[in-house]
DNA sequence: CAGAATCCGTTTAGATACTG
DNA sequence: CAGTATCTAAACGGATTCTG
């Protein structure tokens, strides 16, 4: 019924010894879903995600691209402009962030509550 | 092929609008996995997350405590202690958590291997 | 044992202005 | 269009010391 705990739980629950990478992060689980259904633009990404600042999301874009999880493509031409897209590994990635979407929005009402409750009973 | 975006992601993704409260921090994870097979005391806790600092275990615990995905129970007798457990809700979000980690592992190469080659790619 | 208090360095993210 | 540069405020997290 109470087993030890393993001494190390950064060895044991995943290799990254936390969450995969970028997936603590505030905008890169968000940027991946605006990806679903293929290449966007930087500006284009800007608007569902509450008009983050260029900076915040440039930075968020360099680290997915650096593991791997989306491209860069600059594409020249009359209107020349840069696509960024998943990477198969990206895409692969999409499946347990809807898990975990699956599971907030099946838990938010109990989840307020709670916070309510909490709220009511702690000292003024 | 292209649908237009949602214009509110915030709106659209998670009713939270980001990930599950608590899941884009550090250490509530681990915790939640710690707690998997029975309640456990403070520092029982702090063992496995590295010697993590009582302020940051206390932080995380009252936080999650707030939002209901465990209990704090206080034990008097001989050796006074508290007990951390998962509350239904806690211990139902352990499965999404758990699809997020096994891509983790299964990928964990590859995102090795693209952090090199961008590493190497980079201008110095 | 289970924390609270204090200090402090790092990281994150927003606002704003500017550039190739 | 797709960023970069600079500044700032807040949050995060560690180290240390102290307490009911």
């Amino acid at each position: 019924m109470r087993p030890p705990l393993a001494r190390d739980m950064f060895d044991e629950l995943c290799p990254s010894g936390l969450l995969p990478l970028r997936f603590a992060d505030k905008w890169a689980p968000l940027v991946l879903t605006c990806l679903t259904d293929g290449p966007r633009r930087f500006s284009e990404l800007r608007v569902p995600l509450h008009r983050v600042t260029p900076r915040t999301l440039t930075r968020t874009l360099r680290a997915l691209q650096r593991d791997g999880l989306i491209t860069r493509a600059e594409c020249p031409g009359r209107t020349p402009h840069v696509e960024y897209a998943l990477t198969p590994l990206g895409r692969s990635l999409l499946e347990p962030l809807a898990a975990v979407c699956a599971w907030t929005r099946e838990h938010w009402e109990e989840l307020l509550r709670a916070r309510e409750e909490h709220i009511a009973a702690s000292p003024a």
